[in-house]
DNA sequence: ATGTGC
């Protein structure tokens, strides 16, 4: 029997216009808390996404509830744009609550050029951007590195590629955690993994991973946007990538890992990819280094190519990137671990928040933020889709009381791969691309249709309960103008 | 997502 929310044997009920609860029940510790509006919850019961956050919200130590992002989807063990804090003491950790890509995230680079000032220059940009960025599945970077420097960057992560010449100071300012998680040991990150990480740095990869040069299509909060240095038609630079081949590596060996170590502790495998671990487990312990070691490589990597497109630009604009002001607006992740320090009960306690297709969304005054976003609050990066664009926000003190301090992670999927490809055409989504005057390269003909604008849902309405909730405020939209996919 | 899956 199937409710009105098309998820079976489940009672989903609405408490807010953009809350929907799942109360607790059977075996389910914390009830779970989705954020979503009538439109995008009907979309829930097509897939196992609810059946995931219901299996997440049985485990050990699970803090308030599990909840669910606007965005939210069916993924490997957990849900993508689901989030779940654990108590330190009594909690676990999973590698399906981080993801096969490990600290995949998003960033923006500002520039000070306009629209205008671009417009001619586009075509020849896109080609040299499509000819020099590594894109696609198993590319590999222009430049290669051996095992001891991959380990150095895993190790100290946007510090190395500072010392290379890769990074500014004021790109480790503007990254999550400063591009560096410092419990990173390499030692526990297997050779396999570091083999196929070695050649992979400044690589964009495959799926929903892309280059794009935006316009500012719209300002929603002027101060803020003056804070962030962004204004109207201004021309940015988003770039989605992660840890490539080496998070799916890490990932895919902890999982073999932790699997057989969950008798031990009486953790019953609620679905046969559902592999977690009490915090006090050794193998928690050494998971949690090599997923703090793959994060680093992914910021490593985002921030190699940035490299790349500050050059690029500079070979078109023949001006320096300091000159083009192609300074770093924000670098986030959405698929890792964290220890984070919340407020519980009155009382203030450390947890592990997982965030799987969900991104942090600290306000102003949070400690782990520094300098300027100290004082107005972090950007939020939530990327669209190739047409519908994305947009920039910045983090709501209501974020820490309500989502441990987390928002979606973009539009989130509506089709699954297999299906984009199957219900549309390559010329149909050509068409809206050359309606709006998008410039697409694509390094197959499928990858086309399994990221079309179709295969997403609409961003606009995505963000909605996150600015209904004021998880986040708006800042800024943006539309895309060139877009580089793998 | 992934040196791509049935």
């Amino acid at each position: 029997m199937y409710n009105k929310y098309g998820v079976s044997n489940t009672k989903i009920k609405k408490i807010s216009k953009f809350k929907f609860l799942v109360e607790k029940t059977g075996k389910m510790r914390v009830p779970v808390l989705l954020y979503s509006a009538d439109n995008l919850i009907k979309l829930i019961g097509k897939d196992k996404a609810l059946e995931q956050l219901i299996n997440v919200a049985t485990l050990p130590g699970i803090v308030k509830y599990a909840l669910g992002m606007p965005d939210m989807h069916q993924g490997y063990a957990f849900p993508i744009g689901g989030v779940a804090a654990f108590d330190i003491e009594s909690g676990v950790v999973s590698p399906g609550g981080v993801g096969f890509d490990i600290n995949c995230g998003v960033r923006v680079i500002k520039t000070n050029l306009s629209y205008k000032e671009v417009k001619g220059q586009l075509n020849k940009l896109g080609n040299i951007l499509f000819a020099n960025i590594p894109a696609g599945v198993g590319s590999e970077g222009k430049e290669k590195f051996g095992s001891e420097e991959t380990k150095t960057a895993m190790r100290i992560g946007i510090a190395w590629a500072k010392n290379k010449g890769f990074a500014w100071k004021e790109d480790e300012d503007a990254t999550e955690e400063n591009g560096r998680m410092k419990n990173a040991d390499p030692a526990f990150v297997s050779k396999r993994a570091i083999d196929r990480g070695k050649v992979e740095l400044g690589t964009l990869g495959a799926g929903n991973h892309f280059l794009e040069i935006d316009r500012v299509s719209k300002i929603y909060n002027e101060t803020v946007a003056k804070q962030f240095g962004l204004f109207k038609d201004q021309i940015l630079i988003w770039i989605h990538t992660g840890s490539r081949g080496l998070g799916h590596q890490v990932a895919t060996d902890y999982l073999k890992i932790m699997r057989p170590r969950m008798e031990k502790y009486r953790l019953p495998l609620i679905d046969p990819d559902f592999v977690s671990l009490p915090l006090s487990a050794p193998e928690s312990d050494m998971y949690l280094k090599a997923m703090a070691s793959a994060a680093n490589f992914a910021w490593v990597n985002r921030q190699i190519l940035t490299y790349l497109a500050r050059l690029y630009f500079t070979s078109v604009f023949n001006e320096s990137p300091e000159k083009l002001g192609m300074y770093l607006l924000y670098d986030v992740a959405h698929n890792i671990a964290k220890f984070e320090k919340y407020k519980i009960n009155g009382k203030e306690k450390l947890l592990l928040v997982h965030r799987k297709g969900a991104t942090r969304s600290f306000p102003k005054g949070h400690p782990d933020l520094r300098g300027l976003y100290r004082e107005i609050g972090q950007p939020v990066l939530l990327p669209g889709d190739m047409k519908r664009g994305s947009y920039i926000l910045v983090g709501n003190e209501k974020s820490l009381s309500e989502t441990f301090g987390s928002v979606a992670h973009g539009a989130g999927r509506l089709l699954s791969r297999h299906k984009a490809v199957k219900t549309l055409t390559l010329e149909h989504v050509q068409k809206e691309m050359d309606e709006k005057n998008i410039i697409l390269h694509a390094k197959t003909r499928r990858i086309i249709m399994e990221e079309a604008p179709e295969a997403y849902k609409d961003v606009h309405e995505v963000v909605k309960p996150i600015i209904g909730e004021q998880l986040a405020e708006l800042v800024a939209h943006s539309e895309p103008l060139f877009v580089l996919k793998g």
